[in-house]
DNA sequence: GTCTTATTTTGACGAAACGTCAAAATAAGA
DNA sequence: TCTTATTTTGACGTTTCGTCAAAATAAGAC
């Protein structure tokens, strides 16, 4: 009697046509214009349509930055399977944070608009849910290198300290540094010649020899690191960055 | 024939009643649910009135999110004349910038409210000029420190690197710090047992050591300088943090 | 004390955005 | 072709923002 529902493939499909389209109008007007009524003029769907897959303008918000931070996740998990000592693969997932940032940087700053109570007040609750699952799913590949590389002794940390505080540091520094040269580019004077990739590795080397991570950045060519996850892992990542116009300083 | 204008001492004051009470509103009902016409409500003038002062809402936000950095700039000052060795002051800075964020969560928060475009894209621009100014009153105190340890000697970061990174990597650590431990509190399970004032320190000292900032962590008594900055410069902060049932866990 | 005039205050109002819901359209099976 | 479960539609009610003409205010002139 009733298998008249909309597949899930297509109900999939059409919630991503859907972000696709929001976010092409936050790309080129800002987020702030972005309205709920426009949207649907630029969509082959009715209002009543969009709110059947979103509950609301902040729920589709969170939506995008759930689909962003998978992309996110899924870079985290090439970085982990890199070819190289523990250290590098920790110095790929910095790496790679910084690509992520620089390939999409309005749904990088999508993420910290949708942390704002602003937004996950007002999102679906399975949506907001999905979110902290997805923060697990990005801490993790760190957790595990940090596991492996105390467990192997080639990561000596101050004593007192947890494996969450040691991937909390890493986090915390690549967060802020990412979320405040994204954000200041052209305005404050004290960052004006501050570059993302640059500091992003200058910053995570010094975090990393702080941690006693082995081995210490005098000691290892790290250069030699970057030309490889540039040539193998990140091949098409930095293809895609330099058919933007950009062209890493590393 | 006209000094029947405002005087400037009644119009900031106007305007710091206006600010307190839509920060009381925020810290009740939460930003998402500020409204003008509440605030308006709340206040004893009329919505005009408002509106002579802040040209919209998220200029409103802005001008909360500046008074309260000023705040901190002055919290920032007081770490820069602590007595004590530069690798102390240095700390003092990281000490104030964690009392500040538990004293004035909310308006911590706002500043990353403020940061997102939403926001700056629809301030006045007098607004936004005003938030560029305070965030080098910010960091001047930290340039002027690590600034006089690398004449004096005892900063010895890795070669290559300008006053400004160094300065940055500092900026990065705290703000992205602070921003995931206040967010996150309750939710993310990695950082349920990660408390504020802890990892801020642990981190500012692991970062340091690797910027080679003398003396190094285990040639020194820092907990002894934390309980001189509790006891002397920020008593009065932390005596309000008590007031309001928060006990500092170091 | 009253009049003039520059300035400020007011709140009703228009515009715009959000989210809803009754009615229309659709499509699968009888 | 008819029935019926489901989806789609877009007009509409509600809320919020920000404006502006009119009213109120206050300082000086006479």
């Amino acid at each position: 009697m009733s298998p008249r529902a909309l597949g899930k493939q297509q109900q999939f499909d059409r919630e991503n046509l859907i972000m696709d389209c929001a976010l092409e109008l936050i790309e080129r007007d800002g987020i702030g214009v972005l309205t709920m009524d426009k949207l649907v003029a630029e969509l082959p769907y009715s209002k009543g349509t969009v709110y059947n897959h979103f509950t609301s303008k902040e729920d589709l918000l969170l939506a995008l930055c759930n689909r962003s931070m998978d992309v996110l996740a899924t870079l985290f998990l090439k970085s982990e399977a890199f070819e190289g000592l523990l250290r590098e693969k920790a110095l790929a997932v910095f790496f790679a944070y910084m690509l992520y940032a620089r390939l999409h940087p309005t749904q990088f700053m999508l993420v910290i608009t949708a942390k704002s109570a602003q937004v996950t007040e007002k999102a679906s609750c399975c949506r907001t849910d999905e979110h902290v699952q997805l923060e697990s799913k990005l801490v993790d590949p760190i957790l595990r290198i940090f596991e492996q590389a105390l467990a192997e002794g080639v990561l000596c940390p101050p004593p007192g300290l947890s494996l969450e505080q040691l991937v909390f540091y890493c986090w915390s520094l690549g967060f802020g540094a990412n979320a405040l040269l994204l954000q200041g580019v052209d305005r404050c004077t004290t960052r004006s010649e501050l570059v993302v990739e640059k500091e992003m590795l200058h910053s995570s080397n010094i975090l990393f020899d702080g941690l006693g991570f082995q081995p210490a950045t005098s000691e290892f060519d790290w250069s030699d690191t970057i030309q490889r996850l540039k040539r193998d892992i990140f091949f098409e990542e930095v293809k895609q960055l330099e058919s933007h116009g950009v062209v890493l300083a590393i």
